[in-house]
DNA sequence: TCAATTTGACCGGT
DNA sequence: ACCGGTCAAATTGA
């Protein structure tokens, strides 16, 4: 991150600024199309930074594109970024690659997470956590100490495209209707070859985004908001704001900036103005029941591998990041 | 019939 | 030996 310094550091001072101005407004009585200009211009601003940072930081690596959804922001609190426990996994791109040298079920080491977030939905499904990726599940174990069982998930392309992305969605013990959802690896699936299914994540939840599924790409920011109208509140916490690359989300809804602590990326064009309709003052507040929710995601991404696409297209739909002012 | 989920077994790290 | 993560056969569903 050389070049562009004084323009990231530009570009987040708008989104501080305009987030501030959001915050007022949000109390205020505005029209949701002024809020949602401004939430657009936000998002359009973090992400411009954080393309910045990326080009600057890694070069145009081609690693494939972002992965780990999420996007968050944590309505009334703030966001953090920080470095999960679990971030260790560097070995970059693909720690898939041993498992595909290990064909048959060994694992040499033991997966570590890169990115964890925490979702919380208001009927509690589990399918309401899904960020747009489609995802197979292929495992559920109970958790020593825990109430609920871990499911883990992998991308429904892994054979198809070679795709290793992975990510485990447990119920936390506290609130039966938040999942903490951890990604690992990144999603490699091209988008352009449409594979037969885009599943969602679990049966229950997809009715819910049926209608803005056609993809199995990376979700874009459109869809994404979509896919994520159920989760309302998305809480970005620990993110470590020290690694400039540290992690991207799809892009998603996300809820009020309480202050410029907290906040949502969101990318680029906003189609849905469903999405933030309700935002700042009832999140759980939906047309559709089903779609309701809050994500509070806890992203950890820190130094993880999350590389972004050299290329700004690619780039686009997952990326928001969350770092600590 | 095919794809997704379930679930017990297996593997490797601690 | 325990535990978390993954595999893969069996089951389920469209």
């Amino acid at each position: 991150m050389d070049p562009p310094c004084v323009y990231i550091i530009n570009e987040l001072k708008q989104g501080v600024e305009l987030a501030m101005h959001l915050k007022s407004i949000l109390s205020s009585e505005s029209s949701s199309e002024t809020k949602q200009i401004l939430i657009q211009e936000i998002i359009s601003s973090y992400d411009r930074a954080i393309l910045m940072v990326n080009w600057g930081d890694s070069g145009g690596q081609t690693a494939p594109l972002a992965l780990a959804p999420s996007t968050l922001s944590q309505p009334e609190s703030s966001v953090s970024i920080n470095e999960t426990p679990r971030s260790h996994d560097f070995d970059q791109p693909f720690d898939n690659q041993q498992d595909e040298k290990v064909s048959s079920k060994k694992r040499k080491t033991m997966p570590t997470w890169q990115d964890q977030i925490r979702i919380s939905t208001d009927n509690g499904l589990e399918g309401n956590t899904d960020d747009g990726y489609g995802w197979r599940k292929y495992g559920q174990k109970t958790i020593l100490g825990a109430k609920f069982p871990r499911s883990y998930y992998r991308c429904t392309y892994r054979h198809a495209q070679n795709c290793m992305a992975r990510k485990q969605v447990q119920r936390t013990d506290e609130d039966p209707t938040v999942f903490d959802i951890s990604y690992k690896g990144q999603h490699t699936c091209n988008p352009t070859t449409k594979p037969s299914v885009q599943q969602p994540e679990s049966p229950e939840k997809h009715e819910v985004k049926q209608h803005n599924y056609q993809r199995p790409l990376p979700p874009k920011s459109g869809e994404m908001l979509s896919n994520l109208k159920e989760n309302l509140r998305v809480n970005t916490s620990d993110l470590d704001a020290t690694s400039p690359c540290a992690f991207s989300f799809p892009p998603a809804s996300f809820e009020t900036i309480e202050n410029y602590h907290d906040f949502n990326f969101l990318q680029g064009s906003p189609s849905g103005s469903n999405y933030f309709t309700e935002w700042g003052n009832d999140f759980q507040h939906y047309d559709d029941p089903n779609l309701s929710g809050r994500i509070s995601t806890t992203a950890s991404a820190t130094n993880s591998p999350l590389a972004f696409p050299a290329d700004p297209q690619d780039f686009s739909p997952f990326n928001n990041s969350g770092f600590l002012i």
